[in-house]
DNA sequence: ACAGGATCCTGGGGGC
DNA sequence: TGCCCCCAGGATCCTG
């Protein structure tokens, strides 16, 4: 579910209410995640005061007193801050109860595909991302990166955007909806794109990556906010979601085709192949 | 090297 | 109402 602009969101909803605050105690569900072990995280989280709530790629990074809280939302992850009265909904996998005792951090995940990792230092959430090979946030790449990742695959433009080595934070959606900005064909292969498409399509991602946080994420089915808000971008897609409507632009039928694994969304007029 | 499929889960929607 | 099938904002592993 939670691509770059919902993770953004989530992050500057819980900043607020978070930072400065501490994790007074911490319960946990029975059921085990995909990612993590609740344990370790219920025990050491407890007792540790919120510094700062940061983003990179899909991960939340919450910072405990120098350790590190990481969340990762899956396909159905809710991490929001609640008052502590509100009843506790199903598949809440984690309760942070913070320090008056009134509010609570809560985390539910309806498929478990999602993750709650903790690591006692900066080097050891560093050694992570480094592990997993994560690429470089889409707003500040380097040009000449991109254009040299396209040049030397022979993958889709769309099996690119996915992959969390080559740009953190690219989903299914925003995939099918930057393609789209751009004007290329999902099915376009990387070393067949000259620079200037390159260029194109990596600015293609940062516009349609800001209108995404800008409209706060897109609510199809499980999202929220930290807050608990509901997103609005999905009212704006051109694509995704639209197969068989016409076209926005040139009112030709919206296509949809399973590429590299995924559903994926395009007008075969305006995306050049 | 890459595509495609299966896998981890739950739930909603459509067809019959 | 029930049942069966397909689908889903992710990521990883295996096969051909």
């Amino acid at each position: 579910m939670p691509e770059l602009p919902e993770v953004e969101t989530v992050v500057r909803d819980l900043r607020e209410p978070l930072v400065g605050r501490c994790f007074r105690s911490v319960t946990c569900g029975p059921h085990a995640l995909r990612g993590g072990r609740l344990d370790e995280v219920r025990k050491s989280s407890r007792g540790k005061n919120v510094r700062s709530v940061e983003r990179r790629g899909k991960w939340i990074i919450i910072d405990l007193d120098g350790a590190f809280l990481l969340v990762h939302l899956g396909m159905t992850g809710q991490l929001t801050v609640t008052s502590a009265k509100a009843p506790r909904q199903n598949h809440t996998h984690v309760t942070w109860i913070l320090d008056a005792g009134d509010t609570e951090l809560r985390f539910r995940d309806i498929r478990r595909f999602g993750g709650v990792y903790f690591f006692k230092s900066r080097q050891n959430l560093d050694a992570h991302f480094e592990k997993s090979g994560l690429g470089p946030e889409p707003f500040d790449m380097d040009p000449a990166y991109w254009r040299a990742c396209l040049a030397k695959t022979s993958r889709s433009l769309k099996a690119i955007l996915l992959d969390q080595r080559v740009v953190a934070g690219v989903g299914n959606i925003y995939a099918d909806e930057s393609l789209f900005e751009a004007g290329l064909s999902p099915t376009l292969l990387g070393k067949n794109v000259s620079s200037r498409q390159a260029d194109c399509l990596r600015r293609a991602v940062a516009t349609v990556l800001r209108r995404g946080i800008d409209k706060r994420g897109s609510s199809i089915r499980d999202y929220v906010g930290g807050s608990g808000l509901l997103g609005t971008y999905q009212d704006e897609f051109r694509v995704y979601g639209r197969a068989g409507e016409p076209c926005r632009r040139c009112r030709m039928s919206i296509a949809r085709i399973r590429l590299a694994g995924r559903s994926t969304h395009f007008c075969p007029k305006c995306q050049k192949r």
